[in-house]
RNA sequence: GGCCCCAUCGUCUAGAGGCCUAGGACACCACCCUCUCAAGGUGGAGACACGGGUUCGAAUCCCGUUGGGGCUGCCA
């Protein structure tokens, strides 16, 4: 193991968002690649808006990103005397004075601040523009200053990896060290923040930010993980789909940019369709029951797990998330088809009444298998001197109610004959019913 | 306002002075493949913010302008 220490210190007052986590996965991956020590580190200072849930959420969803640390989850909370003693010894050695219970950093009036930015270069801040701040709550809790600056010495940290917002303190807390008595300090690497589409700081307000949610809507662990390495980092390549292993081999953290980068919920998604294709069947199957069993758009007890595992390849190279699975067989699981009345108006044109009429007749007799049902169905097309793609819509509407889906002769075969016979009969009959009118 | 950071297609990026007529990916458009939709294939449109320098030569270096962002809390 090396010397590098890095920590993910994320403050438990909200879930996991995506730029948190994109900063754990820097870390992470830092820390991996040099074969370091990544600590997690609970900076709970604000007792007031700590909660136990995101406590214990942060580090579930750390864990579902596959962001396991070596060192922790060590808490700012448990570590008070560390924190009042380096208070005291501020108001001792008259860097720091109380005032009303408060603790208060007086930065020298002159003199400037230096530190290494291993993505951005050397930044120089004269101590000149910085005010004083608070370091000790009234309450007698530390604030950020203070615990960031005691933890990172005391845990060793050799490279703070943390968002760009964070910059402006740096010089802050060097001179809370460097009153402390430290004088060598980490290298920096301040991340390009995550924008939403205002280009502003990804927070709260921006929506679909919680990490937690993307793992309800559907989406893998690793495509996520993949598509967040991407933003500020690319590998020599080129490649876009990057297996971790490979990520944590080539990154380095010189080569992250420097600009803003907007999280693109459009790319996620190719990106998530890209790794669900690439899961062994079985495993796309496993990871889709949730989805299946849990409030299904169908009665539950007409689920039938061999019936989706015949149609599970053809769904799997269709969906983008795993949220989709349902909708697109959801057919076969219904007692009758929810139609679609845009695409039930759209397939039912002349001769489509026609065509039911002929596939009924064909269906009762043909060997119940796609290849089968797709030779007979090209007869009836041709029949009507129509393409296959134009006869197959109003059958498709009739028995899934859907104009798209996964492919018509499989479905049929899947679903079986009688149910088939059923729902193209019923889907005649209200054609009839609709030219009566 | 002050301090700091940033600036290549709509988006994410490649580019570390000549390899750039600026490459790739997502999204978009067209065509091909095709039982629909996807997937896949081919092609297309699409960017170096602006102005000065430095240099034989600048997307790449320097300065300025403009624009954007962050911080400016007894939040982190």
């Amino acid at each position: 193991m090396s010397d590098v220490r890095v920590r993910f210190a994320p403050s438990p007052t909200g879930f996991l968002h995506v730029g948190g986590a994109r900063t754990a996965l820097f870390n992470w991956l830092f820390a991996r690649h040099a074969g370091g020590t990544f600590i997690l580190r609970i900076e709970d200072t604000d007792i007031e808006r700590t909660r136990e849930e995101w406590v214990t959420g942060i580090q579930s969803t750390l864990r579902w990103l596959g962001l396991d640390w070596d060192e922790g989850p060590f808490r700012q909370s448990e570590r008070a005397h560390l924190y009042a003693e380096a208070a005291d010894k501020l108001v001792a050695s008259g860097h720091a004075y109380r005032e009303g219970g408060a603790v208060r950093f007086r930065p020298p009036a002159e003199g400037a601040t230096t530190f290494t930015d291993v993505i951005r270069g050397d930044i120089t801040v004269d101590n000149s523009t910085l005010e004083e701040f608070v370091i000790v709550r009234s309450t007698g809790h530390p604030t950020f200053y203070l615990a960031n600056a005691v933890d990172d010495v005391d845990m060793g940290i050799t490279h703070v990896i943390r968002g760009e917002d964070l910059l402006p303190s740096t010089a802050r807390v060097l001179l809370v060290r460097e009153a402390l008595g430290t004088t060598e300090q980490p290298v920096f690497a301040h991340l390009p923040l995550l924008v939403g589409q205002d280009r502003q700081k990804l927070s709260k307000r921006h929506g679909d930010v919680a990490l937690e949610d993307y793992r309800d809507k559907g989406y893998l662990a690793e495509a996520l993980r993949n598509y967040l390495a991407l933003l500020g980092w690319a590998p020599r390549d080129g490649r876009e789909i990057v297996p971790i292993d490979d990520v944590v081999a080539e990154f380095r953290l010189e080569d992250v940019t420097k600009a803003a980068a907007f999280f693109d919920h459009q790319k996620l998604d190719h990106i998530n369709g890209e790794y669900i294709r690439a899961l062994p069947v079985a495993t796309f199957v496993r990871e889709s029951l949730p989805w299946l069993e849990t409030d299904p758009p169908w009665p539950p007890e007409n689920f039938d797990a061999d019936v989706f595992d015949r149609m599970a390849p053809l769904v799997q190279e269709r969906v983008k998330t795993l949220a989709e699975v349902p909708a697109m067989v959801d057919f076969l699981f219904l007692d009758e088809p929810v139609i679609d009345e845009k695409a039930w108006n759209k397939a039912m044109k002349p001769p489509a009444a026609d065509v039911l009429d002929d596939a009924v007749a064909a269906y009762e007799t043909t060997e119940w298998t796609s290849e089968a049902l797709h030779g007979v169905t090209l007869a009836v097309a041709v029949g009507h001197g129509l393409k296959l793609a134009k006869a197959q819509a109003p059958i498709r509407v009739a028995v899934t109610g859907r104009t798209v889906g996964p492919p018509l002769f499989e479905s049929l075969a899947v679903l079986g004959r009688q149910r088939v016979l059923d729902r193209l009969q019923a889907a005649r009959a209200r054609l009839a019913e609709q030219a009566a009118e």
